[in-house]
DNA sequence: GTCCCTGCAAACGGTTTGCACCCGG
DNA sequence: CCGGGTGCAAACCGTTTGCAGGGAC
């Protein structure tokens, strides 16, 4: 529950950041700033792109949505908080979830504080 | 050897495009296009920006050398064209190649085109 | 009532592009 | 000589910032 997160993570309720949240969770597509802005303006009341980078930044500050930079192009925001990597389609551009795996036991050893997989090949509807 | 290499792989051999590729196999340190530009610049002739984009881009169509792209940050270009894994320091942002380690097996059997693993902490400097 | 959020517009940093000139093959 | 590379400057695009006004708590 959106009002619940917000409370329980200290992240001031308006409208604006509602809406992003809201999209973030019904529609988890791995969404740029430009998407987001672009479909909350749509379904709602208006939202300048500064306000929407302000949200995103809260909303990863308080660890509701974390933040996903790939390639150099435009970052992308993700609601899905468990631990998982990334497939981006060579064709298409698009990116999924790929289910966690570990590193391999002889680089666990070696206590690194985080590890982030990218995956690349042709998504199914590309094939 | 850089000439031989630019005569196989059909790249003009230019003494801007010399010096860039001569500073990206001497000093292996993923080095970013500001950091080249001065680099070439200090040791040599003149060389503008726009040139040493346009010579990284064929280096790398040329397969002799691979962009880094991490954190949206500037790109990065490495002489090492071994099969590998990057580490990025939290503290400085320094990048450093870490070997090459497969996917596991249960990830192996859906054929992704590449595979390139991200990992992040504190270099031996920083800690 | 106090902060902090919002919208706007300008600034920013990395990269790309258009163009006239130059040089490698 | 020809095609492609070079330098310069302007354009571009995603993101950040400064500021005046407004809404959450």
């Amino acid at each position: 529950m959106i009002e619940e997160a917000f409370r329980r993570t200290g992240v001031r309720r308006t409208p604006q950041r509602f809406f992003v949240m809201e999209h973030l969770l019904l529609r988890r597509d791995h969404a740029t700033v430009e998407e987001l802005c672009a479909a909350v303006n749509r379904d709602n009341a208006m939202t300048s792109r500064a306000t929407v980078y302000n949200t995103l930044h809260a909303l990863v500050e308080a660890g509701l949505v974390i933040e996903i930079m790939l390639d150099g192009k435009a970052a992308r925001y993700d609601a899905n908080l468990e631990k998982h990597h990334h497939f981006i389609c060579d064709n298409c551009g698009s990116v999924e979830d790929v289910e966690w795996f570990d590193l391999p036991p002889e680089m666990e050893k070696k206590q690194f504080r985080a590890f982030e997989a990218i995956l690349r090949g042709k998504c199914i509807r590309c094939q």
